[in-house]
DNA sequence: AATTTGGGCAACCGCTAGACA
DNA sequence: ATGTCTAGCGGTTGCCCAAAT
């Protein structure tokens, strides 16, 4: 369907088009969405654009809520389990955005779609393959989901004699506290405060600052987690034990249980208590966290993989 | 110090499916 | 059966910023 010239692919007329806005959403729009959405609930979004007196197409709208200014929207990093997560459905499924991200509560498509291209997409061009071919898919599952889940496990069980001391050290120093009600169904009570009034919301600021004090403090969610781009540090370098040191296959068969096994329970979502911030092994609440995966793939790694494939080639 | 380059990410685009009149 | 509208998905673009030169 042709959707140029058409007035009803967005409820508009060209006259009205003439005026839409786009690019970066000013906070003054944000506001105006939330509130508007705090009143009268999502859906229909074209409807809802023009009665909110927006100038933006009602997919602009939907698309600025669900990806930014939804109250459960996770912030942050991207978690090791997170990680685990993506690479294991997204060898089940592919490029299912939407579908991988139902299984990371409070990710979207869209953050999971740019993580896959930055993050992974660049390491497989790293390693001079392509990320569809066999042998970064066997990279992938035989080294790098093992050592995932090894580093999961090495968290988990320091965080168990560790007392995660996260709330005192809230990364959220911001002065502009967008407070949500928090919750949309206990009657959508947005309130928004502008303290310093100097909210000029470029997206760096949204990273740091934008972050609600109510909808991002480690009390009230679990969203704020630090995790730096963990195809990390010397993900071949450390053993996983005494029998596996030689052939990263070894690492992990695929006849050997899923990954989603072990870290989720077949309703997904982590709800074993895996809880994403006490997994971290360092400052799990600081957001400011330099992406240490570069660290990771230092000389020694590359060289290793390089290897590895060619042997596999061979 | 100025310029270039590359990464990260928010936003947009094109398309499809489903609901409904 | 057809056309309209909405919602959602995946791919792509473009901006911002930091690092490199």
């Amino acid at each position: 369907m042709d959707e140029k010239g058409r007035r009803c692919s967005n409820g508009l007329s060209s006259e009205d088009e003439m005026d839409l806005r786009r690019g970066p959403w000013t906070v003054d729009e944000d506001l105006t969405l939330i509130n508007y959405i705090a009143t009268h609930g999502e859906g229909r979004w074209n409807t809802l654009a023009l009665s909110a007196g927006l100038k933006r197409t009602g997919k602009s709208c939907r698309l600025r809520w669900l990806n930014y200014l939804r109250p459960d929207v996770r912030r942050g990093n991207i978690t090791l389990q997170e990680q685990l997560l993506i690479l294991e459905l997204h060898s089940r499924w592919g490029n299912r955005w939407s579908k991988i991200a139902q299984y990371l509560p409070g990710r979207t498509d869209n953050e999971i779609k740019n993580y896959w291209r930055t993050r992974v997409q660049k390491h497989a061009k790293q390693l001079k393959c392509d990320v569809n071919s066999k042998q970064f898919k066997d990279t992938m599952r035989y080294l790098w989901m093992p050592r995932l889940v090894e580093r999961i496990q090495a968290a988990a069980a320091a965080s168990d004699t560790t007392t995660v001391v996260a709330a005192a050290a809230s990364p959220v120093t911001n002065n502009n506290a967008y407070t949500y009600g928090n919750n949309l169904n206990n009657n959508n009570n947005f309130e928004v405060h502008n303290d310093s009034g100097k909210m000029g919301l470029t997206p760096s600021v949204m990273k740091n600052e934008f972050v609600g004090s109510q909808s991002y403090t480690p009390e009230n969610s679990s969203t704020v987690a630090s995790s730096s781009d963990s195809f990390g540090t010397d993900y071949y370098s450390v053993p996983v034990s005494s029998n596996n040191t030689t052939n990263p296959a070894n690492y992990y068969q695929p006849s050997q249980i899923s990954y989603l096994d072990c870290i989720t329970s077949p309703s997904g979502l982590f709800p074993q208590g895996l809880d994403f911030q006490s997994m971290e092994p360092n400052n799990p609440w600081n957001m400011q966290n330099g992406d240490s995966s570069d660290n990771f793939w230092n000389v020694e790694t590359m060289l290793f993989l390089e290897q590895q494939l060619m042997n596999d080639n061979m």
